[in-house]
DNA sequence: GCATGCGTATGATGACCATCATGCGAAAGA
DNA sequence: TCTTTCGCATGATGGTCATCATACGCATGC
């Protein structure tokens, strides 16, 4: 009768939540490389090595399994970010943070990359409870832009953010769309000389 | 055995070729609204009036017919733009586009707007004709942008112009795919103040 | 006016989809 | 060791999808 939750004492349980947890991980490539509408549950469990019959002990519907997904999608690409901003001297911060969004390597792995330009445009689309954590993702992603800049003032920099935020994620969804590199690439440098040098 | 194109002497191939551009309208205004992996044949041509069998006496495949779709909503949607431009005063024709593209209703409006913004994320995964269609509209946009801001020199404004775009796709992108309206507008209202006021 | 051509409708096909009912087999607890 | 539990697999269900073969009915041209 006792309840437990996340780490289970139980060695039954603590298998499945690893199962789940590697089902939720390729749906969170998965949903980054093929969209929202293109992921199909037996797609992700055929890719997870499992069946689709044992999709439904893990979700209570593909719905569910997509805004975990996000979740994770989101998570990973904050992370990663926090880190390269981390690892940087605190003057140049905003421009590692740049560099990388901006980066041809960004723009080619788009199935591990940030899910704002993967899915931005599909976003719109989803249930409500993907467009929540979206946009919890959105405003973390401004505010550690926000934290780098602090030079500027605190009410200019949360706005200058989110323009910021825009630009990237614009820059990069075109970038991937196009199909000529020498037009990505100008879209990429564009945007990225434009950003880090505005902010003399 | 006289070949006719487009405008045809014909009165049934007129009737036909209106009903072709009648199913294409349709459809570039159905993929802005649900995606192209969202938009089915049968709710095209149900939606244009006509049953589902009738498809394919039009199009070759589904993939041709979001070709044309595509096609049809950029060439609308550069159309749109370039008329905001020529109806307001030289100088301020970048401005009064920014304002355009940047206006709430743009945002509420996905199935009349902007392409990029509506399908922007979903491109990348299209046919090779549609990621062509829609290379071309950005560099028409972009050439749009920069011929109204010629007071930067040639080759800055180019650079300046897919800079701008991008900024105007990523701020539409994230402002209809976040779920509050205060932050929408944030979005929205930053991306406008940066592009106006710093263009001196 | 009659026959022909052609745009559209009806209906079928096979693939794929999300969802769930049932059964197996291995680990857990006694 | 015996039984219970439960994660996973097998397989079925009903729906939707793109695609196509066939049939109808009206407008056109003789």
């Amino acid at each position: 009768m006792t309840i437990m939750r996340k780490t289970s004492a139980n060695a039954r349980a603590a298998a499945k939540d690893a199962t789940h947890d590697r089902i939720v991980g390729v749906a969170a490539r998965a949903i980054r490389r093929s969209g929202y509408a293109g992921t199909g549950v037996a797609d992700i469990m055929k890719e997870a090595g499992l069946t689709h019959g044992a999709f439904y002990s893990h979700f209570p519907s593909r719905e569910a399994m997509l805004a975990e997904a996000a979740a994770a999608a989101c998570a990973e690409s904050v992370a990663n970010a926090a880190e390269v901003a981390a690892s940087a001297p605190p003057d140049e911060a905003l421009d590692a943070m740049l560099a990388a969004y901006l980066s041809k390597k960004h723009v080619e792995q788009l199935e591990t990359g940030c899910p704002l330009a993967a899915l931005g445009s599909e976003t719109s689309r989803q249930a409500p409870e993907v467009r929540r954590i979206v946009t919890r993702h959105i405003k973390a992603a401004a505010d550690l832009i926000a934290r780098q800049s602090a030079d500027w003032g605190q009410q200019s920099a949360h706005e200058r953010a989110l323009m910021t935020l825009s630009t990237m994620v614009g820059a990069v969804v075109l970038a991937r769309a196009v199909d000529e590199p020498a037009l990505s690439d100008s879209l990429r440098k564009a945007a990225l000389k434009h950003l880090t040098s505005s902010g003399h």
